[in-house]
DNA sequence: TCGCGGTGTGAAAGGGATGTGAAAAGGTCT
DNA sequence: AGACCTTTTCACATCCCTTTCACACCGCGA
């Protein structure tokens, strides 16, 4: 993966930026803020990209621990990483759910009416 | 069998790339979206190519049980999943049917008129 | 030609999975 | 304590996947 002057994980996607390092999000130049865990489950996705992570991992990866039947944290956060995404960059999508697993860290320009 | 950088057993046919480990079918290099039965079927055709495989033998290896008398899942699935295959890969045919037996996956470009 | 077994596939019912707003609980700062 | 933000949990609506049924088609043998 790119890294940064400083060396630490970048990686560019369309118009975002995410700064593993520094815990920092860039949407077309400008501060994405995020709270503790929207950031760190964009991050896990991230360091997973292209890849189809199942729930459980995600859960693992954020919260460290088992993940209890039925817990909806991690769609949860999906949700709201999803919402604020969308609002910073209209055009383009991001995470894509494969239903029965997980999600996917996928970017591409949204195809959806203007 | 191939494996990718993550270390995942991958099949190539063709324009069709099957990645076993992450859930993933690409055909011309795009995103395939299957169910997940759908994706099943195919990972168990996948991993016995070119020979012939039982409807019991699928029906088994998918819902890991005793297909009853009649069951027709297998064939549903098997339609659908070559219904999306052909949408996606039009000149290429996968799933050959063994009348009586069951079927067979062998990836050949499609004879069919253009 | 008729009947029959085998297969392809559309359609519908039902249920499980997911998206998401909102309340409850917890933390931090002053 | 009060204000404010985040995390966690709950509840509900919606979506779409699975399952099952039914019908059509095909090849073959009587």
């Amino acid at each position: 993966m790119e890294t940064s002057q400083q060396g630490d994980p970048v990686l560019r996607a369309g118009p975002l930026e995410v700064r593993l390092g520094d815990r920092t999000v860039l949407a077309d130049q400008r501060p994405l803020p995020l709270t503790v865990r929207e950031f760190q489950i964009l991050a896990a996705l991230v360091n997973r990209a292209e890849r189809v992570v199942s729930r459980e991992e995600l859960y693992a990866a954020v919260w460290h621990g088992e993940m209890r039947d039925h817990d909806r944290s991690v769609d949860v956060y999906v949700s709201r990483l999803r919402s604020k995404l969308e609002r910073a960059l209209p055009h383009w999508a991001y995470i894509r759910t494969h239903i029965g697993f997980g999600y996917c860290f996928s970017p591409r320009p949204s195809t959806g009416e203007w």
